[in-house]
DNA sequence: TCTAACTCTTGACATTTGTCAAGAGTCAAG
DNA sequence: CTTGACTCTTGACAAATGTCAAGAGTTAGA
């Protein structure tokens, strides 16, 4: 399971860094039912999740307790609640095992430490930031500039992974529609 | 106009950086008018601008050309599209002055050299760039959980400079709806 | 100070999307 | 394999939001 992020590191970093092993041995392996919250909102975020395989689900809710999903992460994926995480304060939102996932974590301490330590650790975790962020900024104008029927056509183009896999429910609850008007448009394609 | 930069970067650092001399000479200050542009969608991002005074509008066209804000900045904020500053290649959202601009702004080499070089810069850049993702998941978060009213009473609570400095045209394209809905919300505060 | 351009508000109506309900279909866990 | 829970789809209707138009108000810049 630890040669999948080994693997991962590598790639992102171009070569095998020296301190590998130092980083690897800070993770533990999880492994979740499907269904489990690795995160509740009002929590403080204790780890930062790695995904081996699976599909982790992070969302809040609204006046009606209707899930309302940020974003959906696969094998291979960064997950946490960045600020709640880095400021150690309750988290905004909730993150949940949508599969049966394998992931590895990594505790606030020794991530702080590595980020410290690692130069090479910090700059892939800049590096993940800056995607993330980029990630973020699209989805906002998405979700600003393109009426629902433009929005579940950008989401078949750009991210067929959450069409194919996902259930309706879920894919509705990221477009910021019901899953009635999701069948509906998905009628008119 | 310089000294606003320098008091911004020692207030964040916690204390003056011995290299800070070497970071200030490499902006360039830079006066606009109201409605010009600092980029247009498709061009090469070359600039990070630092707003001393004045207000930015980031933002994207509909299919209808109508502007879809995904952001405003005002005073002591960073601004660039992110993805294409980094990777030099065409952005994909426009930033235009909402007001006349003071503005200080850094080309992308002497940016890059600066993270390299002066630990304190990229650790400064990495600081903004986890609040700019934490305030862009917040906005996705409103945009998929809030109905128009309650994005309304959102925006007041938590954004009160743009509700006063902003025009209802403005505030409705960063809330995604019409100004003429906005109008009708307005009325029943 | 003046003025042309823009903004705000309101009404009438169209369109989109949500809600509720019910039946058929699907699937994960035992 | 079975079964109970969940999901998908469809219809009817309600609610929210957009569009268009027009008049009043406001403002940036000369």
């Amino acid at each position: 399971m630890i040669e999948i992020l080994e693997k991962h590191i590598t790639e992102r970093i171009g070569k095998r860094p020296e301190n590998l092993d130092k980083v690897l041995s800070q993770f533990e392996s999880l492994n979740t039912k499907r269904g489990i919250h690795l995160l509740t909102q009002g929590d403080v975020c204790k780890y930062v999740y790695f995904i081996v395989k699976g599909c982790l689900q992070v969302y809040v809710l609204d006046k009606n307790g209707n899930e309302s999903t940020r974003s959906f992460y696969f094998e291979n994926a960064w997950v946490t609640d960045i600020f709640g995480f880095k400021n150690q304060v309750p988290s905004s939102e909730f993150v949940k095992c949508i599969e049966p996932c394998e992931l590895l974590r990594i505790h606030f301490e020794p991530f702080q430490a590595l980020c410290r330590e690692v130069p090479q650790f910090d700059a892939l975790y800049k590096e993940i930031l800056e995607a993330s962020y980029n990630n973020t900024v699209y989805r906002v104008n998405t979700l600003t500039s393109l009426d629902a029927f433009e929005r579940v056509k950008w989401l078949m183009e750009t991210k067929p992974l959450i069409m194919t896999r996902l259930s309706s429910k879920l894919i509705a609850s990221y477009l910021g529609i019901s899953p009635e008007t999701l069948t509906r448009l998905k009628s008119k394609l």
